[in-house]
DNA sequence: CGGTTACTTGATCGAGCTCAATTAGTGTGG
DNA sequence: CCACACTAATTGAGCTCGATCAAGTAACCG
């Protein structure tokens, strides 16, 4: 929490992925040491981005993949008619940028919502090393693999469950990306408002509201604005059993 | 028709990307011909799959990547209380089984609605092809990257559209996709039931059939069965892109 | 044929949306 | 420091779309 308030440290920005606790759950997950070296030399490494920043939108020219290192990114599209979908949110060691690839622009947009360190990874280069080392090659097609199976899984969210599971399995998968990342799966602080949470979920922002104090009411959890405090995971999890296997496994 | 009850004929079978006529559709698109020769070594060919035959399952050890040359796939998963969710369905032209790449497993099944015609690429070979022909590295990038694209088109249309306008996009991507195959865009079969089509929709079947008795009375087509005459596609586009009028009334 | 499955049509009900009012944060300038 | 504006979130009331339940019809198949 000092942290925040200490000048920039150059060792800070110097940061590689080899030392990188984020690592194993990015895209360098099951290199050895020379290959991390090989990805960090093509990685470039930006100073802190501000909310409301975009990375890319939709239309821009695609050139790189994009790493969050600290902070949170939203991902949306716009419809023809000017509406906002978002589409998805990316906590530290997530990438966005994926659906650029083998194309020419992005077709969705990326906007940092709290303060964020991020890695970009252009794909030209990207490429190339791919085809030198068979081991990023792989990981990068089990990283869109994912992304896929990702999406295929809130399509089941968005298509069969109520509003009451789809905020809990939102909850729970919050839940389980933060205890993955070494913090707490049942008190974190919800980067992202009402409204992206109800767009995110197919769901106007008076239901989520009313969800939450409906939640609190049966004492599954204690929410203030965008503090979360979890009392009841399992029950949570029984509100959403049939999707909880898939989010589990990580795959 | 009679082509059902042929014997088997070799030439059919010796079939190649190289004069097949989806190539440009599907994942030899933007390859030269040496390059197809080597994507054709690779490729094995089957007989003939017949409705209700799978590709692979879910859990299943994933190992190769399809394309559907004849016929149509239905890709869906399995919640653990049993329900069925519809993914998608695969054309003649396009994949099944990405979500499979760089991992171990499968996480959807694929079925055959119709009798097919499939080609089965192998993950290993395709993968070490790929270091040899960066023209398949970028086209199979940006095939999964399509694929998230249009995932994502879909949790867009889960989110925030309407039964009718559903319904609409869904009929409109079918008859855009039969088009591009050099078939019909106004008359085609459809290959999935009501069942498939309100599961993928997220729709109740009777819904579906209701909708599909509402645009027929609206002379927007004519539908029987599993027939569909498109009457006017103009009316059925600006259903899908008509949500302008509550844009521009609030939010 | 009779049985089975796929689809259609009708009637009813409720989850979640919309509209509207209120409250709580969050600056911003005097 | 407070008044003011502005946005985010909550809460209430009523309504609508689409689900569910139920019955009927049409194709298919031994």
């Amino acid at each position: 929490m000092s942290k925040k308030n200490r000048p920039l440290n150059i060792e800070e920005l110097k940061t590689s992925c080899q030392n990188c606790s984020l690592s194993d759950m990015c895209l360098p997950h099951g290199m050895d040491r020379e290959e991390l070296e090989r990805l960090d030399s093509i990685v470039v490494r930006h100073r802190p981005m501000q909310p409301g920043q975009h990375l890319f939108r939709p239309g821009d020219a695609s050139h790189a993949l994009f790493a969050v290192r600290s902070g949170a990114l939203k991902s949306y599209c716009i419809t023809e008619d000017g509406e906002e979908q978002v589409l998805g949110f990316a906590l530290p060691g997530e990438l966005a940028g994926m659906d650029g690839l083998g194309g020419n622009s992005y077709a969705s947009a990326s906007v940092v919502l709290e303060t964020s360190s991020i890695c970009e990874m252009p794909y030209d280069r990207l490429q190339s090393l791919c085809v030198d080392l068979p081991s990023l090659h792989r990981q990068l097609m089990g990283v869109l693999a994912r992304e896929i199976t990702a999406d295929q899984h809130m399509l089941m969210l968005l298509g069969k469950r109520s509003a009451e599971e789809r905020l809990a399995s939102f909850l729970l998968s919050l839940s389980t990306r933060y205890r993955t990342r070494g913090l707490s799966a049942t008190e974190f602080n919800l980067p992202m408002s009402r409204q992206d949470i109800g767009n995110y979920l197919g769901l106007a922002i008076e239901t989520v509201s009313r969800l939450f104090a409906q939640f609190q009411e049966r004492k599954l959890l204690k929410v203030n604005r965008r503090q979360v405090l979890i009392l009841d995971l399992d029950q949570l999890r029984s509100m959403v059993e049939s999707c909880a296997s898939r989010a589990a496994a990580g795959r």
